[in-house]
RNA sequence: GCGCGUUUAGCUCAGUGGUAGAGCGUUUCAUUGACAUUGAAAAGGUCGCAGGUUCGAUCCCUGCAACGCGCACCA
């Protein structure tokens, strides 16, 4: 006999243990799963590598969302009898790390400064212990069947052999250069960033409009602008130029113009009195000035540009570095801006230039200034000594991979997003001048790597590249493009390349097409099959969820209130088609109330049959009420294999939801009571054990615990019972 | 500026070339027997606006609007 079940299901009774079940059982760990001898799939694996969540805090709704969805697939996958892994991980997230570390030690009146690197870098170590370690369970609360022997850290022993490895591939092929580039740079972290690493704010600023006069006296018509009506030039001895940051005046070595623009069409190659500086420069023509846009003369500040220093390089221009990487004005500003911040040189300039009479006039003007994704601080264009990577080959095989097929975006239309940064990419600046992160692998390098440059190995190197390679034949004879050999039995050999990798899309080419072209380029083989792009959650009122401003909602506070299932189900109640979604805590209520109705289905039937039969034969059934649900509950299965291959998860959920509650509860259930015969009871049980199995991947605690209360079984576990 | 997405019930969202659906909420009734975290029923929508294609459009096409997002070297 059973024994009884309470009346209603408790998460709290349940979740914790049912967790340590599954821990103590080995099955998170491909190595001892029972697979089957039978099985077709014998051989096959399935691995998932999880998008490492970074070491700065805890997990958000997110990460939440993304856990369910890859616990989805990789329960499936395991119940279908696939060598099933799931990788968890930390990411050490430079900058990201570096910056709340910093600001927590500031809390107690120190910097990094006073601390010194080394001190400072066992603080960021203990940090990272403790909150990689919230993250892990965090993820454990949700369910998340992730092998925990195989947990990594993007930091860790192996991973600075990954790194140093894939650093010293690209120094071989000669990908790798130092230069003097103009680059973002960040004046509160002090440290450049790649173009990625931006944001854009709109703000309100002046177009201030400066004449420059010109050397020699020119024989300009007065002439109308096509473009530009309600510009004149005048019949004088100057040109004006427009500018958002007239500070930046005193680094300019030339004035632009389009080659067609009649206007200025005789006035190139001629000489401007550069004002304040009093310096000659030339006036000079290139195509990517837009006519259109102020007076259609621009002033060209190659240190402080990136546009100005492509046409400086192109023109040979020299460069003035009036800005230094404190934000503050340099010697060669001139002996009065020295020293002063560029706000305040911008006014004391305005006003030079108002008193010269040279101000022809100032406009209000909205636009977009770059800030820094981490601290929000401002970024300075300058000229900067850095490492760069050349993107030209990397960039080229990265986009056949996907141009081909071999790597998939879900939905489709994110593709568009990773081709077109692809497409117009520029090499990578791979240095910071941050603490926390790897360090270039060179004698006497002090700067680390772009946190990025590591994420971009994560799936190989989580499995152990390039440790678990070997030295074969085929790799010498294709030294060229570096095979990787894995050593036989070895988890790179066996669970690489991946399958899936699940992520959210603001991070496509910040992390996923980064990880497409270093798994292409380092192990000859593509990092994961399919791409998912899950929905990214929102506020019910569309904003933000964001922790500073109070918009974020914690993930375990729900769990708390509601139970991980019931989470879980919210999550994927609500994520149909990619859409974004705003935020609607009813859902977890309906999950949690689900929980429930499938709690007393189970004790309901299990109070009905004493003697269940695991099988039945649906030939066999004479009843039209019993062969109407097993035909629905087939047609179920089917449609939930479907949405789930083409991981429409939401709606996945949706159907399973609507057969077991209201085709098998409101309407089986009730008619079986009236048939109350052995053929109905066989079929409410064959009903529960398919019901179990195919909620499972979405509910698992549930499932399994009723699983358990089972009187018959086929497996000690629902985990790992047959799909 | 270019591109993408969204617009359906009070709220959050599905969906279909031919009498519009779910969750939550609302109203009424039911109930000692799996479940009140329940059951039965009801109210509630000219499916953003304007044209077009069609026998027929919420769905296809065009234009517009509102909101959101991404990209860009807008000086």
């Amino acid at each position: 006999m059973t024994k009884e079940l309470p009346s209603a299901y408790d998460p709290k009774q349940t979740e914790e243990k049912i967790y340590e079940l599954w821990e103590k059982s080995g099955y998170f760990n491909p190595d001892n799963l029972p697979i089957s001898k039978s099985s077709k799939l014998k051989a096959k694996s399935y691995c998932v590598a999880v998008p490492p969540p970074n070491v700065t805090g805890s997990l958000h709704m997110g990460h939440a969302l993304n856990a369910t969805i890859q616990d989805i697939l990789i329960r499936k996958k395991r119940m279908e009898g696939y060598k099933t892994l799931w990788i968890p991980g930390t990411d050490h997230a430079g900058i990201a790390t570096q910056n709340v570390v910093e600001k927590d030690l500031k809390k107690q009146g120190v910097s990094r400064h006073d601390m010194g690197r080394e001190k400072f870098l066992e603080k960021v170590w203990e940090w990272k212990e403790k909150y990689g370690n919230i993250i892990l369970n965090q993820f454990k609360k949700l369910g998340s069947s992730m092998d925990w022997s195989r947990t990594r850290f993007t930091m860790d022993e192996n991973y600075q052999k990954s790194v140093a490895a894939a650093f010293n591939h690209y120094h071989e092929k000669g990908w790798l250069y130092k230069a003097e580039r103009v680059i973002n740079w960040c004046v509160k972290d002090q440290t450049s960033l790649s173009d990625l690493e931006l944001e854009y704010k709109e703000e309100k600023g002046k177009l201030w409009y400066i004449k420059y006069l010109l050397l020699e006296k020119s024989k300009v018509q007065s002439q109308k602008s096509k473009v530009n009506p309600n510009y004149q030039l005048p019949i004088t001895n100057y040109i004006v130029v427009a500018t958002t940051r007239p500070e930046t005046m005193l680094g300019d070595s030339a004035v632009a113009v389009n080659p067609k623009d009649k206007k200025y069409k005789n006035l190139v190659g001629k000489k401007l009195l550069l004002p304040i500086m009093n310096r000659e420069i030339p006036i000079i023509a290139d195509k990517e000035i837009d006519m259109g846009f102020g007076t259609g003369a621009v002033k060209v500040t190659p240190a402080h540009d990136l546009l100005d220093a492509r046409i400086g390089e192109k023109h040979n221009l020299p460069i003035y570095k009036v800005i230094g990487p404190l934000g503050k004005m340099t010697e060669e500003a001139g002996a009065r801006f020295a020293g002063m911040k560029t706000a305040e040189a911008r006014g004391k300039i305005i006003e030079e230039l108002k008193q010269l009479g040279l101000i022809e006039k100032e406009e209000d003007y909205t636009h977009n200034i770059a800030l820094c994704y981490r601290c929000g601080g401002i970024i300075e264009p300058l000229p900067s000594l850095q490492w760069f990577l050349k993107m030209d080959e990397l960039a080229k095989i990265a986009i056949s991979a996907v141009k081909k097929g071999e790597i998939k975006f879900h939905p489709q239309n994110w593709e568009k997003i990773y081709l077109n940064w692809l497409e117009n990419i520029h090499d990578w600046n791979i240095s910071r001048q941050i603490w926390w992160g790897h360090k270039i692998p060179l004698e006497g390098e002090n700067d680390v790597l772009d946190t990025w440059f590591s994420s971009a190995l994560w799936p190989f190197a989580a499995l152990g590249w390039p440790t678990a390679c070997q030295q074969s034949q085929k790799s010498k004879v294709k030294s060229q493009k570096n095979i990787c050999e894995p050593i036989p039995g070895s988890d790179l050999e066996q669970f690489y390349p991946t399958q899936i990798l699940s992520t959210a899309r603001d991070i496509i080419n910040l992390w996923v097409a980064r990880m497409v072209y270093s798994g292409l380029e380092l192990t000859g083989e593509k990092p994961f099959t399919d791409v998912i792009i899950h929905a990214t959650i929102l506020t019910k009122e569309g904003k933000r969820m964001s922790k500073s401003l109070g918009t974020g909602i914690d993930p375990m506070i729900l769990i708390e209130k509601y139970g991980a299932d019931a989470v879980r189900f919210g999550l994927i109640w609500q994520a149909m088609g990619g859409q974004d979604i705003h935020w609607d805590e009813t859902a977890v209520v309906a999950g949690k109330k689900f929980a429930n109705k499938v709690w007393n289905i189970a004790r309901f039937i299990l109070q009905q049959t004493n003697n269940p039969q695991l099988t039945i034969d649906k030939l066999q059934l004479k009843n039209t009420e019993n062969k109407k649900i097993i035909a629905k509950l087939s047609e179920t299965k089917k449609s939930i294999e479907k949405y789930l291959d083409e991981y429409e998860f939401g709606q996945a959920l949706h159907t399973l939801y609507d057969f077991i509650w209201h085709d098998l509860a409101d309407k089986y259930i009730e008619s079986s009571k009236k048939l109350n015969d052995k053929e109905s009871k066989q079929t409410l049980y064959y009903c529960l054990l398919e019901i179990l199995k195919l909620l499972h991947p979405f509910m698992p605690h549930l499932t399994e615990e009723i699983y358990q209360n089972l009187p018959s079984k086929n497996k000690d576990l629902l985990m790992v019972e047959e799909w």
